[in-house]
DNA sequence: GTTACTCGGTTAAAAAAGCAACTTGGTCAT
DNA sequence: ATGACCAAGTTGCTTTTTTAACCGAGTAAC
């Protein structure tokens, strides 16, 4: 089931979220600007040419996360069952998300998460590269639905629409609501917007 | 004051450490034949060419710790003070030992140093390997002593000396009396042998 | 305006680690 | 004794990491 894991990969791997880890935590401490590159390395106990070889921007550092999510929608959109719509497919997608309070949807209490999002909106150059990965994002996922502009428009909306889900469940977070009770109205909120794509 | 230790330099010294207890405690819990390096390789996670890039031999797994004191009494005979006589020099150094109870005294009653002790010289290509270091120990000090048959004799006899005393002490620890009971005997018992050596 | 820092990011060379395949020597079964 | 196996070390090659030095942009001092 499990890849059989070497030592080299698995030790990358670690370093990878060694990485990342310390940065993150310099960051929600001291906030991104007053943390420099060389500390993290420091903290991370590697070199700095090591942290760029991980990650190719100070950004990323943060990022990695969403990064990681990376043309997801166009993922779920080649792999959806045979007779089934792409909205719909995207639409379960997300509701699935939802029900595991997947941090993507904004509907996630941990102080943790809640920090980290609040760093990330807050940082202008994190939030201007955060765009950079959506566009992204938004050009796979027009190129799984089809050629054209018409593939693009809806491309573009489908994903402005999970943004503000995803802002709106946690503005209500921040609100200091709790998870599960923002839930139903989240999963509303997400039937609304879906069903009004159509 | 302490040296400024590269970042290179600390994760060598961590990783012979993981490995090296790694190895003991295998060896504690199993037995010296019953391990094999590749059981502490994959215990260390580490491949088993960098395992001998650390230690030349399965034996310096256990030993290193006494190869560690290599020369020792060779360096407290040339770094003694003007006006101190060789001997003294050591007999001072061997007291200090019983006071901080070093393990290398054999007055020391963690049970973890007791199994490492009776590991040691109950497996018989450990025994055999030790003696080999404490030749080498031996002629270093030989050497710091002048040169000569005679320096070689003393050498010899000092050696002799303290690791009669190590076993003594370790003998009456392992009847199950404690270090800091045994400690004045032991006292005792060095003085009486560094006196007789004169 | 020049000087000197700091910071993000890169480069080249050398050390270290991983991997797989090999040698050597012993043990056991047939 | 032959062949199969296992464990201690080794070898050659590749990948990863460290190191120190550098570049280019910004910025504060004077």
């Amino acid at each position: 089931m499990s890849e059989p894991t070497g030592l080299r990969a698995r030790k990358k791997e670690r370093t990878r979220d060694a990485i990342a880890d310390a940065a993150v935590s310099l960051f929600l401490e001291h906030g991104f600007d007053r943390v420099s590159v060389n500390d993290i390395a420091v903290a991370a106990e590697i070199s700095k040419p090591t942290l760029f070889r991980y990650f190719p921007t100070k950004e990323d550092l943060v990022l990695h996360r969403f990064a990681d999510h990376q043309g997801e929608a166009a993922r779920v959109v080649r792999d959806r069952g045979s007779g089934i719509k792409p909205l719909t497919a995207l639409h379960w997608h997300f509701r699935a998300a939802l029900d595991r309070y997947d941090p993507v949807t904004g509907l996630n209490d941990h102080p943790e998460v809640v920090a980290f999002h609040r760093l990330v909106f807050t940082t202008p150059s994190l939030a201007g590269r955060l765009t950079r990965y959506q566009l992204e994002d938004e050009e796979a996922l027009a190129d799984a639905l089809g050629e054209g502009i018409q593939a693009r428009l809806r491309a573009a909306q489908v994903l402005a629409v999970q943004r503000v889900l995803a802002r709106t469940n946690w503005q209500k977070i921040a609100d200091g609501r709790t998870a599960s009770d923002v839930h139903p109205e989240a999963v509303a909120d997400a039937d609304q917007a879906f069903n009004q794509l159509r």
